[in-house]
RNA sequence: CGCGGGGUAGAGCAGUUCGGUAGCUCGUCGGGCUCAUAACCCGGAGGUCGCAGGUUCAAAUCCUGUCCCCGCAA
């Protein structure tokens, strides 16, 4: 099939080169401009679905905008089948949508209609949840409600981190793409719409999501940390430093929520309103990251003190 | 030239204001105590103080230049 590919970061990749090994026509690949990357913006950083898309030859376009109607002069002269959509981070406008003669798919890392918007992977973790998954569907109109294809479940890991489970999900969702354009090919793939009732969304994140906050639960804590990684990340003062809290365990011993219970080379471990959380990696402010052991070495720490 | 923090022993930090013996915690090595130990006690090794110039009797510290790391912002 002649496929037309829309996709920005690391997570759209394996789904591109799932299409080309699958042995479809890649007629181009639509991705973000460029960044600016660095302290000092002087650099651009070419996004990774470019780099791929140029690895096998397919031509890349970065428009700015997608509605003064070059773009869709482009896609129109490429005349594509099907445009498979992967966390390109740009609204198509309808007349794109209605450019391919079997329209517009996307990949999205959530089991819709869970977790409609920007990040639902980062939700998932955010929430607690022990399962997600990818699913494919039709694009419309609205924010992630077009008819869903195809869906596949997976366990979310005690300890998963956002990035981690990204790249599971990324792959997940390349195995399901190339079966699910091969059902749209064969004319075998249903249509299901989403109940309206059970949507939930998942905005952009920000850092008001970041300051952890002693009184709530060890294990929503220990999801903040994983479900923030690596941005905006978890944050937390200790010893009057602000600190990212990078890796983190449960723990169920009790304590007055935000004081030290103890602390050495095995981390820091931190009361909180329901067991506690040990910390076992951190980055203080204008640092490398480090462990909490090593941290402790130079902000000595007393048991009993609030951090 | 967007704003800011930082480079001192293997790790994490103090010392820089006001120039004058290189310091703390941990690790490491040796010894001791102990049924035993990541615990405790004693002792040791380990640093051209990012780099290059300058000022000075004397520079981690003051001046100039330069490289590198990181946070914010984007």
């Amino acid at each position: 099939m002649r496929i037309l590919f829309m996709g920005t970061p690391e997570f759209a990749v394996p789904s591109l080169e799932s299409l080309v090994a699958a042995g479809h026509e890649l007629c181009g690949a639509f991705c973000q401009p460029d960044k600016p990357v660095g302290r000092h913006q002087n650099q651009l950083q070419p996004p990774p679905v470019k780099e791929c898309a140029l690895s096998h030859h397919i031509p890349v376009f970065q428009p700015v905008k997608l509605r003064d109607g070059t773009a869709l002069a482009q896609i129109r002269a490429l005349a594509p089948d099907l445009i498979v959509v992967a966390a390109y981070g740009r609204i198509l406008p309808q007349d794109i949508l209605d450019a391919p003669r079997l329209g517009c798919i996307n990949v999205h890392s959530s089991l819709l209609p869970k977790y409609r918007g920007a990040a639902p992977i980062n939700w998932a973790i955010l929430n607690g949840d022990k399962e997600t998954g990818v699913t494919i569907m039709h694009m419309a109109a609205g924010l992630d409600s077009g008819d869903i294809i195809s869906q596949e479940k997976t366990a979310i890991g005690p300890d998963e981190t956002a990035p981690e489970l990204t790249r599971r999900l990324a792959i997940l969702g390349a195995g399901l793409l190339v079966d699910t354009v091969a059902a749209l090919e064969a004319g075998t793939a249903s249509r299901t719409v989403q109940d309206e009732s059970q949507v939930t969304l998942a905005p952009m994140l920000s850092k008001e999501l970041s300051p952890l906050d002693w009184t709530r639960s060890a294990q929503q804590l220990h999801d903040q940390v994983r479900g923030l990684t690596p941005w905006p990340s978890a944050t937390a003062q200790i010893k009057g430093v602000r600190c990212k809290i990078l890796k983190t365990a449960v723990e169920d011993r009790k304590g007055t929520p935000g004081v030290l219970l103890e602390g050495g080379k095995n981390g820091i471990l931190a009361a909180c309103g329901e067991g506690s959380l040990r910390i076992l990696e951190l980055q203080p402010d204008g640092k490398k990251p480090m462990t909490a052991g090593d941290f402790l070495s130079g902000h000595p720490l007393r048991t009993g003190e609030p951090l």
